[in-house]
DNA sequence: GTGAAAGCGCTAACAC
DNA sequence: GTGTTAGCGCTTTCAC
């Protein structure tokens, strides 16, 4: 076949319209409405013949013109902004919510915000002006103006890993605090007394809250915090090679380490082998990643369950699009502790 | 603040638009028309009323509704249609696809296909039916026919990993061939005899095209291919640890493997550690995987440059949808082996 | 430099 | 059951 690699059909060949497919089925452009969208008051001789026509000129409908004109305005399309859609947990997240979506015959506009609040300004901006029905967004760090006033022209918004800072808008985060708390309290319980906390940025919600598990789950065991044991702001693998590789160098260094993000696991076991550390010292880490069961040891973590929050988050959102005037909720998806090895090793005593 | 958390805006409060806007101002809706999308012909004093307007109104300039009546018909929106967004690769592909859209002010409607040809028709028409301005997909296995036919509407179009079945349309893929043959090339000239194909599923393009490069490698080496050391059809990580479970039950098994797909290669590397086998069995895989570094031995791969297919394929749909009209392209990425010990093993003899 | 009228493709509200 | 009219929010065309 001949084709034009402009993918730009001849003028004379428009883009058949209602119109085109009444004209060619002897009907009005209401009844082939009427058709299209399988709604009742249509005879069935007329169905047929404005089928055929349709099918003969290639008609396909036009969502953005009905939705223009119908009185409920939806686009069917949502917006999903999230940090950065290649991370596998922005990305399996992603996946979870477009599935429900998917469903409910949604489909999903995606960006990254890349944690700026200048794009995530932007991005909303775009959204906004596409019409979509509701945003699932991962609030980047430090103020969310942008995102509230949003909201507050009445866009139905669900808030997915952080919470909002701001009033009357649903949001799903996972138990940060108390899974962390449990993790170290259970590393407490094999017999450590220097354990080591290795967080991302102190701006983000999550690090806090992890980082205050962290601090219960010491009190609860009873062991003093030496805050000489905790890193922060280690945002990249890189960051938390170095901070790891410090804490060896300390005259009392940790037995067992907390990493609660996913890259500082990473950074902080690449430290561990390099020392040839990775059999004596453990490690906890928050959030799965893939192969973490492949290492030697496994790597024992807090696995976030993601798809639930996707789904939960996809949930919120179809439903207030829906008209749901219930009030806002936080939903919590529980995290859960997969052992693997790393952190069930004891202490050298 | 309080707020519904609906979402919705009282019935009184409608969502302000340029007759609103134009009211307030004093001028035409012409004008404002002008202002907001900043053409000439606008006085200065007559901007900045404009503007104060529009800020008072809370105004929101309406996309859908002035694609619908411009000209050029354009969404500013694009279509991906990949096999499964929670996937790395692909998840890697549409993050390189979103930024290179959205610096030309473009955004993504985002969709997993999950290798279905209904499912990649369903979302192809819902695409088709929000006008996206152009499509880049990952062509589920097996015909393509719904491709070809919104090809043929004259969808600017991009397919990404595997190649059209049909003519007229831009691709890109990476050196699928030719990388694995000098992967096993590789192997072969280390002295090893019994080298091992596990692929994924047949009817996949670049399956195919692996499998070929093995057999142009080995004949290259001068080394016989031996029928019982090729697998295929090993979708996912749990058909390729059966198969590789098999090679080892062989009179003579093999010394190295040539794993062609990610999953595999993280199949035949549980088998070979359950085993005690790593460190005694070559392998190269083709696709990076994260933490293929960490591993022990680190896992030699063939790393295809995602971004740059991302990068590529949205400049090409770009492109085309700006009008370019030169013959259809199938760039070709080349992808770079990455030597991490596993690919360096020796056979015993 | 500015505006009036028409209409993009479709559906709401009614009439027949 | 089916058609007519009007108009969603915006831009085009052309007049001033």
């Amino acid at each position: 076949m001949d084709m034009e690699p402009t993918g730009r059909r001849e003028p004379t060949m428009r883009e058949p319209t209602m119109r085109d497919v009444a004209a060619l089925a002897n009907v009005s452009t209401k009844t082939v409405s009427r058709v299209i969208n399988g709604l009742p008051g249509a005879g069935t001789e007329v169905t047929d013949r404005v089928r055929a026509a349709a099918r003969t000129l290639g008609y396909r409908p036009n969502l953005t013109a009905s939705s223009l004109r119908r009185s409920d305005r939806r686009s069917a399309t949502i917006g999903v902004l999230f940090e950065d859609l290649s991370n596998p947990f922005d990305a399996a997240l992603l996946r979870a919510v477009e599935d429900r979506a998917r469903h409910s015959g949604v489909l999903v506009l995606a960006g990254s915000n890349e944690d700026d609040h200048t794009l995530q300004r932007e991005l909303l901006l775009s959204l906004s002006a596409r019409r979509v029905d509701g945003v699932v967004v991962m609030a980047a760090g430090g103020h969310q103006d942008a995102l509230q006033h949003e909201r507050e022209r009445g866009t139905p918004m669900v808030l997915v890993d952080r919470p909002p800072t701001f009033g009357g808008t649903d949001c799903v985060t996972t138990t940060n605090r108390e899974s962390s708390r449990d993790a170290v309290a259970r590393l407490a319980a094999l017999g450590h007394r220097d354990i080591a906390f290795l967080g991302d940025r102190r701006t983000l919600w999550t690090s806090q809250e992890r980082y205050t598990g962290y601090v219960e789950g010491l009190a609860q065991a009873g062991v003093a915090l030496r805050g000489e044991l905790v890193r922060t702001d280690l945002h990249g693998a890189d960051l938390a090679e170095t901070a790891t590789a410090e804490l060896f160098c300390l005259e009392r260094p940790p037995t067992a380490l907390f990493t609660a993000q996913n890259l500082v696991t990473v950074g902080a076991m690449r430290v561990l082998r390099a020392r040839d550390l990775h059999r004596r010292v453990a490690v906890i880490g928050f959030d799965d990643f893939p192969l973490a069961d492949m290492l030697d040891p496994g790597i024992t973590v807090v696995r976030q369950d993601v798809p639930g929050i996707g789904r939960k988050a996809a949930d919120l959102v179809l439903a207030r699009i829906d008209g749901d005037t219930s009030p806002p909720v936080h939903a919590v998806v529980p995290a859960a502790l997969v052992p693997r090895g790393s952190g069930e090793i004891v202490p050298l005593s």
